[in-house]
RNA sequence: GCGGAUGUAGCUCAGCAGGUUAGAGCGCUGGUUUGUGGCACCGGAGGCCGUGGGUUCGAACCCCAUCAUUCGCCCCA
């Protein structure tokens, strides 16, 4: 027989303990912090009909990118690639019943068919956390101090990362008006800026000038250097600065400057690529050297909701993925080492195991989480266990502390070791974990 | 979908210009140590050298293909 491959399928991966005991974190951390902003769970289907991700994705996002089938009843279905389309359509079905502003997140695991790469996988997790029904700038801040508390909640300061800021309207508004483009040209330049980062400065103002044509080259040219010297809002030019969008960008700003934010930045070459978004696009980069890429974004997206039949509302919302999160912490070294959920390693020693059984069992009427070893293997062999197990603590189980009802407990991370009755037990390790828990309560305090 | 790099033990990697039985460190496992770990010493297991084909008397090594991983492009939820 040739054997079954053990490798996981292409693009996804194995959550092994170890793994899992950081997802847990990390998805907690995340459960935490919107809650702590009145967030409520929800969730969705896995599967949603084809033509709720054609409407307004993006056409790579449905064709190329979804993995998709039809089913026995002939309907074209896809996996869930992202949750907006179907958040949207949730609201959409209740729209007469929903307490407006609905502060909404979910975290779930989607796929996506493409080519994995580093922080990018063809199965991944993410959170996805949205408002909906309140215009104005008040949610794009929320929304984008949720994030920024999300990052400094795991241990990131604000040097870590910084926030990119632009707004759909302005780009439109620049596009057509200040720029004079017609709405192919538009498309072509709005690429184009979008990978104005990775291009050679040649190569940009090669292809901004064929987006132009000859004739309105050289004036374009000298308008777009304008735009892109502009570090902030006030550099821009006087027609553009002049305008009801630029005035929305400038709302927000005030709003994340009261509320503390000091990394937050214009970014007039920031486009993202989803069809839906109507407003403030929005982009938490990592500015660590070795992981100088985006985290994590999100935006307005006022018209999808309407999609679905009902009257329009309103929706900001963002989601930052798992893989990106876990390597914007190894990056900036913010991983804790994660013990097992397991307390108390029960070494069993010869002729002990009804008494250790027993034990245990009162062990957990208490509430102690306890791993019993029924292997009757050597002492040290057992001990080993528990500290590759990285079980906190591991008692002792022989007949003179069954008839003594003292136990030793030793610390697996110090070695230390002390003797303990049966109640002074229960407490010491009930107390580590109402320590560890006031531990998790200052991290997530939200100052 | 396109380009580059890489694929040898569980992990990190050596394998000189193609030449008999493929190596190291760590890890795993047994013992020294029949009630206490991470140290030390002595043993042991574990590789169709990613897969298929070709060149050659002979291939881990050269050629082709394929798959996988990875970096970048495209795209980015």
């Amino acid at each position: 027989m040739a054997g079954l491959s053990a490798e996981p399928y292409k693009g996804t991966r194995d959550f092994y303990p170890e793994d899992m005991r950081i997802r847990d974190y990390i998805f907690s951390t995340w459960r935490h912090v919107v809650e702590s902003y009145g967030y409520e769970a929800y969730d969705a289907p896995l599967l949603e009909p084809l033509d709720v991700y054609a409407a307004k994705s993006g056409q790579e996002l449905v064709n190329e990118q979804t993995y998709q089938f039809t089913d026995r009843g002939d309907r074209r279905v896809a996996i869930r690639p992202e949750l907006t389309p179907s958040v949207s359509r949730m609201i959409a079905r209740k729209r007469q019943e929903v307490a407006f502003p609905a502060r909404w997140y979910n975290i779930g695991q989607f796929m996506r068919y493409e080519r994995p790469q580093r922080g990018r996988e063809r199965e991944f997790w993410q959170l996805n956390v949205d408002i909906f029904g309140v215009n104005g700038s008040k949610p794009e801040a929320e929304i984008i101090t949720l994030g920024s508390q999300i990052l400094q909640s795991f241990g990131a300061d604000e040097k870590m990362y910084v926030i990119r800021i632009n707004n759909r309207k302005v780009i439109n508004f620049m596009m057509a008006h200040y720029l004079g483009l017609d709405t192919v040209q538009a498309q072509l330049m709005i690429k184009l800026f979008d990978r104005k980062g990775k291009i050679p400065h040649e190569a940009f103002r090669d292809q901004a000038i064929e987006i132009f044509g000859d004739a309105a080259a050289s004036d374009g040219l000298k308008k777009i250097a304008e735009l892109l010297a502009a570090k902030s809002m006030a550099d821009l030019p006087e027609s553009i600065r002049d305008s009801d969008a630029v005035r929305e960008v400038q709302d927000l700003f005030t709003l994340l400057e009261q509320a503390g934010i000091t990394n937050a930045r214009f970014d007039i070459t920031l486009m993202r690529g989803l069809d839906y978004y109507t407003g403030t696009v929005f982009e938490f980069f990592d500015t660590h050297p070795e992981n100088n890429r985006s985290l994590f974004g999100g935006g307005r997206y006022d018209g999808l909701v309407g999609l679905f039949g009902a009257e329009p509302v309103s929706a900001v919302g963002m989601a930052p993925g798992y893989s990106m999160t876990e390597l914007f912490l190894t990056a900036h070294n913010l991983l804790p080492v994660m013990n097992s959920s397991t307390e108390l390693y029960m070494v069993v020693l010869p002729d002990a195991d009804e008494g250790a059984a027993t034990l245990a069992k009162e062990l957990r009427q208490q509430g102690v989480k306890v791993e019993v070893d029924i292997t009757e293997r050597k002492v040290d062999k057992q001990l080993k266990t528990a500290i590759k197990k990285q079980i906190p603590y591991v008692i002792f189980v022989g007949e003179s502390e069954l008839k003594s009802k003292v136990y030793p407990l030793k610390s697996t991370a110090d070695g230390s070791e002390e003797k303990l009755s049966f109640e002074r037990l229960v407490s010491k390790i009930l107390d580590r974990r109402t320590r560890s828990h006031a531990a998790d309560d200052d991290v997530f305090d939200i100052g």
